[in-house]
DNA sequence: TTTGTATCGGAATGATTGTTCCAAAATAAA
DNA sequence: TTTATTTTGGAACAATCATTCCGATACAAA
């Protein structure tokens, strides 16, 4: 049996207008809700977070949690996409704010090694842990990650290009190749950086594999 | 109340030595299981992997996989056991069983790239998997990990130096840091590979790191 | 105020989780 | 054959899972 909430037909004749009555507004902000479940699902991943986590640490009601994002499949495709805006955002911004194409890597690799130094429960980067959790499996999860690649080793690859072309790299070089040898680099970064976080040798790694730019 | 097997103590003086009487011998081959056991957990990972699948796609009792493996946990680890330790043989058999250290590696990425295009399900690589399931999370899990990364990047790094002290790679290169640099891309490779399995990028990708070695 | 409805806390649901237990069947040695 | 003990299938268990539901509360608009 289904509550049709046949009320509005009727005042929608009487007033002669579309008309609502607003109830109640929500006592949460919804984007900082969302954030918190990031960081749940970012740390423990989706299968080891329960239902009942989320209603611990977001800090709403269980229905309310239902209501507002779906059941726990959509809540963490949710998280999962305001985890990869906001995460190739800054990834943009520190590559191409740079004067040099070198400079730019350095920055994103500091950034990243600076956010593992940082974060003592090792989260990892979110992306690739849903890669390797998620894969085989949830097939629309895949294709966001798909993309995600794509989009990724396109803008290595744009910014290599621009460096070919300004003459600041050997135009031997294949922008394509490196931009995705890197980009795969950055995935193995942050699976290694999960089990040894010492700076020095992140730092060093970093260093050898930019070499390829020179 | 516990039963013991007390009548084993009467034979023993009854007899005047050690005596055993054997019964019904196992109705599997442990290994056997095991191996099983490793392919769904690799495919799964731990969490979404529940007794019941095992038990359905083990082929063995319920009670059988408790009293010879223990529980989930220990089966996990055993299974986990298993595959790093034919893993790192394999590994260590392409590496250094070549004439020079490029080659070493291009069989290496080349057993990889097979391994990814032949595996039709993604399951990826079960330790990097593992890497980003279970840390944060288990310690025990994560010592192994710490040592698998150690034994890696320093075999990595010892057939670098083989190559620098035959003076087969410049001496100015540093074999530790080309040693770390290169299992991590290893590593981000296993992830990629999950998404991308085409054998042309996987190749171009390999090619591009396996240039710090010239 | 009155009214309508969303939020809220928490109970309830049914499925699934990992694990234990038991009686019956099986089998190697005595 | 007898004996001892394991394997086996399946029932049983308590805990947890995701999800739904409900009565009470809160609140924006009328």
């Amino acid at each position: 049996m289904e509550a049709l909430p046949k009320y509005r037909f009727f005042r929608y004749i009487w007033f002669g207008k579309e008309t609502k009555i607003m109830p109640r507004t929500k006592q949460f902000d919804e984007k900082e809700v969302l954030n918190k479940a990031v960081e749940l699902f970012w740390k423990k991943g989706f299968h080891a977070t329960s239902m009942q986590d989320l209603v611990s640490h977001l800090g709403i009601n269980r229905a309310s949690l239902y209501d507002t994002f779906g059941g726990k499949e959509e809540l963490f495709k949710k998280a999962f996409q305001e985890y990869r805006n906001s995460s190739s955002d800054t990834v943009k911004r520190l590559l191409t704010g740079e004067s040099s194409v070198k400079v730019g890597f350095e920055k994103l690799f500091d950034f990243a090694i600076q956010e593992t130094v940082n974060d003592e429960s090792r989260k990892g980067c979110f992306v690739v842990n849903t890669t390797t959790e998620l894969i085989p499996g949830d097939e629309s999860i895949q294709s966001i990650l798909c993309e995600n690649l794509e989009n990724g080793a396109e803008m290595f690859a744009s910014v290599i290009q621009d460096g070919i072309d300004r003459g600041e790299i050997d135009g031997s070089k294949n922008a394509k190749d490196i931009g995705l040898m890197l980009f795969t680099f950055y995935n193995g970064f942050r699976v290694v950086s999960k089990i040894d976080a010492n700076p020095e040798n992140l730092q060093s790694m970093v260093a050898t594999a930019l070499s390829v730019l020179d």
